[in-house]
DNA sequence: TGTACATCAGTGAACGCGCGTTCACTGATGTAC
DNA sequence: TGTACATCAGTGAACGCGCGTTCACTGATGTAC
């Protein structure tokens, strides 16, 4: 059989993404090429014709997460809010909220930290870092809130990777009080 | 060739956790038996005669590092200090610390996270966040300072999984601040 | 204090299978004339 | 508007090897008498 009729390329693709984002979150980066392509659908050739390695789909993957993550918290700017600090208060509501739901962002951070066993993955990570590190610099605040509310921020989505789930009303409260902290000076 | 003279079973036991330790840090749970088992001196069927299977291994590995943070932590309470927040006060100075000297206890989470692939391990690590649950919500801290507080600990650990490497002044300098929020109400 | 015996702490070769990768082949889609 | 041809988007079988596990065997250590 030849091109499965009814999908165009660019759709399957992005499926081969979620199923593998679904299976390394299940499964880590053990997760089996076989296994990402059955569940989008599709035999384990026409995987590699889409991603000729391995390696090449989780990396693949990692700069799908941590675009959307960018995407989503540029999203969360507030347009009416002109204040110093707008994009850490985005920042902020992404993470948190992200954790909330339980769903979308935070388990980015599960897979994204399975994934940062593959060297390559690393590397990019490195760079998204260092961009947001620079970003978030250029929002404003005085440094010792910024040092403060991020960790925070970080530390609240990433605690379930170690197992600790915080309680959604824990969460909201933390949220609200890292907001406050970023308009303090005003 | 029997036993290896000059080691006894304890020390080889140990020095597979360390190789396995390191080996795991470097290249993630798919690193090998073989592998491990070289950079403790010792078979691949010695290995297994210590661990029955790589699932043991990983499990072991795991409770090792949750207990040796554990033990660092409570080493790190201050006699001196009687004032409620005492053990929190004692977390995040490990936590800091342990991200500041970039070895041990830094590292810690970054095995945490890749060990978390593993379901037993999962379990595991939840059991150990619930009793630090427990213990760190039983050191008389209003719950928002302790929510604050332990978020910011643990991203600032947490940070380097992604590729965040936050500078040593800024962790420094954020002990501090999360230390002093730690004492606001005495 | 030596000797016999059981157990401990390993060795190293072999096995087997899961899984990433290769490959020959194919039906659908797009383009030129 | 039909036809020929190239390319795209796959299929599915086979390969091969890395790696976890098993196994038969062995030298050192501990214990009983």
């Amino acid at each position: 059989m030849g091109r499965t009729a009814g999908r165009d390329p660019e759709q399957t693709r992005s499926a081969l993404l979620d199923a593998a984002g679904q299976l390394v979150r299940e499964r880590g980066v053990s997760a089996t090429l076989d296994d990402v392509a059955r569940r989008a659908g599709v035999s384990k050739g026409g995987l590699l014709y889409h991603f000729a390695s391995k390696q090449e789909l989780l990396l693949a993957m990692a700069h799908d997460w941590l675009e959307r993550f960018r995407v989503a918290v540029l999203t969360a700017v507030d347009p009416d809010d002109d204040a110093p600090g707008r994009l850490v208060r985005a920042y902020v509501r992404t993470s948190i909220d992200g954790a909330l739901d339980a769903a979308a962002t935070r388990d980015a951070l599960v897979v994204i930290a399975h994934l940062s066993t593959v060297d390559a993955v690393t590397d990019l990570a490195r760079a998204d870092a260092l961009r947001w590190q620079e970003d978030l610099r250029a929002d404003g605040l005085p440094e010792d809130v910024l040092l403060l509310v991020l960790a925070a921020a970080d530390g609240a989505s990433a605690q379930p990777v170690w197992g600790m789930e915080p309680a959604p009303e824990e969460l909201e409260r933390l949220r609200e009080q890292l907001l406050a902290l970023t308009v303090v000076e005003r």
